[in-house]
DNA sequence: TTGTAAGCGTTATCAA
DNA sequence: TTGATAACGCTTACAA
């Protein structure tokens, strides 16, 4: 008794034996080449879907170079910033018979390191990514193997190379000045980790709006704290509890790096027991779904999720498929959305 | 001039003829076979190293017929309900050298199909699904093909096979039998579309608990609608626009299949101008993230998410290695998470 | 300990 | 219009 036999592999071989013909016919038929006698293509049509044949894409993309699949990189999957941006790109990919392989850096190194080799080693045709740092060796890597690239969150300084997105320093700007213009002159920066080129970019656009209203810029109100709602949470708590529990208007609103970071001083004003506005004003950055529906309404920087993954996967795919070959730098614009967590100072 | 020179690919027989050895020893080296001379293979990791060599995966799974793959298919990418899992398994994929294919069917059979032939295709070691729908050709293919799998979400009824995920009609039940316990007589089912058959066994449950309390069950207070906030906002605004702008005691409570579907009726209660829980009670299911801070936090059925992605994430590792034999029908509990969303009627 | 050679499933080139 | 063949990069008998 042969046990090896209770399934054969349906494949191009075994589709040609039963038909009676060659596998390069097979081949021809299915990819519809039109030097394929009708008569024949039609029965070696009708033979493949009853027996269920699919191609096995390992090994066209071993020959073809070609494997239809895209990377996309990421560094916190778990925020919900980037879910839109990745709903558009899959419902898009799947449109076009594209496959997308998604993973997580999670703002690490080693991890990003490991994750573009992976890219590499399973032949995507190009990445999306949004890297951990403007400068690494890992962009290098990248550039060294050509693979099709398209940057997101922001981007290394190379000229050859694309990237869509929003400009941090102008966002920082933006809304710093809208607290300004609020009446905030102790405005606390909740920025994200100290290292990453988002939070490099945010200070500057914050200070320059503080320079600009000739406002004293003050080193205690710029913080660092991992990009997560415990993050925003605890330095709040800690900023609290050193001032016995009262805000003693070391800071009458706060410029938070990402909405989760803002949803964190949500979570300590439960805690703490101050009100937003009325206590403290809040402006978050991303303008993530949920940021509509918290208590109250977050003011946020909008961030296009949406036209970010629209423009970077067409421009991804329009490299690949050959129909363009331009780099494409695109900034795009950012906004404020007024709601309801800052307070109006009346000042100015 | 010949410039198909350029870029010499780096693979096994480049590495052997720089090394001087076959490429047989180039692999064996590199997979740390012990049948190797120290020495030798000392000067091929470092070749390698030097050249910045990585293997070619496509060629490896086409020969393995193993791709360290995982596909994951889900229907909807925009849900945040799928944000934990998605996110634990991705790291747990990480930590040991796989990788994710993630795509979205959108409730849709065709997409399912092209989805899960996708994966074949792609050669896949597994893939953890969110099927369309309880019985259909998808599955058929799926186990026609050997492939493992592990179900999510709800599952087909099969014997040999996998899954993991709540029991809906227990959440059904337990839901409804909260509201009547706070007084709810009138409970509007807010479902999902009618043919899913997560929206079958929800039902069950919803009719079980009016049946039990000896509740009259009324057709007019079942309602089906796409899962989305949009669906869910529609509906409501119909049937008060039904009433005059006023709700008539129609219904004191509703019910939803999913929370997105409940921040539907929150936008409907903004735009209209009832209060919940005052005007009306509501009662979500999942336990996203944001039902915590939504205005006010919603009281819903907590679906154990991240217990999910870990367990159907190792259970399909364990089958992938070998490491286990036995199929795994695993049911998860599901408890109620009294927020402020529902009023106390007082009245039982 | 190392090398030779065949094969995984596909397609493109060439010849018939 | 069709078929034989080589090649994509990797691994594993088997031989040396």
């Amino acid at each position: 008794m042969d046990k090896t036999q209770k399934r054969k592999n349906i494949n191009i071989k075994y589709l040609a034996k039963i038909a009676r013909v060659s596998p390069s016919t097979v081949s021809r038929v299915l990819r519809h080449d039109p030097s394929a006698n009708n008569k024949t293509a039609d029965r070696i049509l009708k033979i493949a879907k009853d027996l269920n044949y699919y191609p096995n894409l390992l090994a066209k993309g071993l020959r073809d170079k070609k494997t239809k699949t895209i990377g996309i990189i990421l560094n916190d999957l778990k925020n919900p910033l980037y879910y839109e941006t990745i709903k558009v790109i899959g419902d898009m990919l799947n449109d076009l018979g594209y496959t997308m392989i998604l993973c997580d850096s999670n703002y690490d190194h080693n991890t990003e390191r490991k994750n573009i080799i992976n890219m590499l080693s399973k032949g995507v045709d190009g990445i999306i990514i949004s890297p951990v740092n403007i400068k690494s060796e890992n962009i290098t890597l990248i550039r060294e193997k050509d693979l099709k690239t398209v940057y997101i969150d922001f981007a290394p300084e190379f000229e050859n190379i694309n990237y869509v997105h929003v400009d941090h320093e102008h966002a920082g700007y933006t809304a710093t000045e809208y607290l300004i213009r609020k009446g905030h002159t102790n405005i606390l920066l909740l920025n994200g980790p100290f290292q990453l080129s988002v939070s490099k970019n945010f200070l500057k656009g914050y200070l320059q709006a503080l320079m600009n209203y000739e406002i004293t810029i003050k080193r205690s109100l710029i913080k660092y704290t991992e990009l997560s709602l415990e993050g925003g949470c605890e330095v709040i708590k800690k900023l609290y509890s050193l001032n016995n529990l009262t805000n003693p208007n070391r800071f009458s609103a706060v410029l938070t790096l990402s909405d989760m970071l803002a949803i964190g001083v949500y979570e300590a004003s439960k805690k703490i027991g101050f009100k937003i506005p009325d206590d403290l004003s809040v402006v978050g950055y991303d303008n993530i779904f949920m940021s509509a529906y918290l208590s109250p309404p977050l003011t946020t920087i909008h961030a296009p999720k949406i036209r970010t993954g629209k423009l970077s996967i067409q421009i991804l795919l329009d490299q690949i498929e050959n129909r363009d070959k331009e780099f494409h730098k695109i900034i795009l614009d950012t906004r404020i959305v007024e709601r309801d967590s800052v307070k109006d100072m009346g000042i100015i």
